[in-house]
DNA sequence: GTCAATTGTTAGAATACACTAACAATGTAG
DNA sequence: CTACATTGTTAGTGTATTCTAACAATTGAC
């Protein structure tokens, strides 16, 4: 069994070989606040354990093996904050730190008992995409809203790096998944987008907030 | 905070304390499946936090911060017991092992939410008492069936040592906390006891089992 | 292409937790 | 009181995980 510490370092591999394509050791060491000689060393025993191939100031690279061991934790983190909003009644800005720590949890009964409990999702609170039983992941069909052009008609389908301050910005201006919106103005100089907001007010959010929402292209 | 192996390790300090009074080094031992050296060591290294006091070849004793921080673990554990058998439907006998694991999550409003799902419980599913917020723990009142007599009306309030075979047992018997037995026959030979089961099948059990079953005397 | 920033590596050490082998203290039965 | 069993201790190690200090390789800017 893989311990909580490296089912941290699979799960941070595998989302950053996601996003950014190639993770080296200091992506890492940011990634999980360890001194970089820390993951170094970390990268040769994960490698001796077949979850990863390490060479000498290559990029490192998940097995399918490791893999594997990071969906399936990422599986079990999605299913507990799903958990956690719907059976529990938090708010979706309230469940990833309690899920950082559920997630390490060796029981699988408990984990297929919330996935039916909460009606076998495929998505968590924030739109991310909950990986099957075996560690496959459906890719989520979407793009950035600052990637929208005037005229276009969106919804909401997930975030980009859901923290908590983007959470609760995103609250307090009564925001949530599934939303539409249509794109009224791109402003040209700072990137700053308005929209119209469930057919109704009319709203200006900066680059820097639709760079973090994804959504779907309305037909 | 007190890492997943020290919440252990004041766990059973609590229990067996509260079970034999005076608890030594082998106890532990036994019941942590750790060496006796291992246990030594830790039990200085306890001290050093003042989870307990030490001397050469005494007996170990909780300080008043190691009970209470055990007694916090233990609420934790049968909190989520209850929440699983409860809210998520897991049988009494599959919770334990789950509990072992969750008990060492470090999220206050998750503990708390279960307490007020399952309607801020004093006892667990096997009838242990939860301790509260404060780490004080409500002493049941209760016997051991094997020490009753015969005539007497007792109901089940409660388990010593809820091995997972016993509540196998217990079920496959129709028997759930709460149930009234009346005494029929307490054999001197090997107290054995034969009972009648809520008013109705006479059960013959062993001394074995009579010495689990925690039972208060009916008025 | 050279230089400097970035990135990665090595060496050495610390902490937490566990083990075995050997030995010492304690307690109990006769 | 002695002998043996039980219990506890010490010493020495090992693994997992982390760190800092120092140095080396790579890469990107000019
Ligand atoms: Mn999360
Ligand atoms: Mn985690
Ligand atoms: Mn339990
Ligand atoms: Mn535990």
């Amino acid at each position: 069994m893989a311990s909580h510490t490296v089912e941290n370092y699979l799960k941070a591999l595998f989302a950053l070989a996601n996003k950014a394509g190639e993770v080296g050791i200091s992506d890492l060491s940011d990634h999980l606040a360890v001194s970089k000689p820390s993951v170094n060393s970390m990268a040769k025993a994960l490698q001796q354990d077949g979850f990863l191939k390490y060479e000498k100031y290559k990029p490192l690279k998940l097995t399918s093996k490791g893999k594997k061991v990071a969906a399936l934790v990422v599986r079990k983190h999605r299913l507990t904050e799903m958990f956690l909003v719907e059976q529990m009644g938090f708010g979706w800005d309230e469940v990833h730190d309690i899920a950082e720590q559920v997630e390490h949890v060796k029981a699988p009964a408990f984990f297929d008992r919330m996935d039916e409990l909460v009606g076998f999702p495929t998505v968590d609170p924030h739109g991310s995409p909950i990986p099957d039983a075996h560690g496959n992941v459906l890719e989520i069909d979407c793009v950035k809203l600052s990637e929208c052009a005037v005229g276009e008609k969106v919804s909401l389908v997930g975030l980009s790096q859901s923290s908590k301050s983007l959470l609760s910005f995103l609250d307090s201006h009564g925001i949530a998944l599934g939303h539409t919106f249509g794109i009224l103005v791109v402003e040209p100089f700072d990137g700053s987008m308005t929209v119209e907001h469930q057919g109704a007010e009319a709203r200006t959010f900066s680059l820097k907030v639709c760079e973090r929402l994804l959504v779907r292209k309305e037909a």
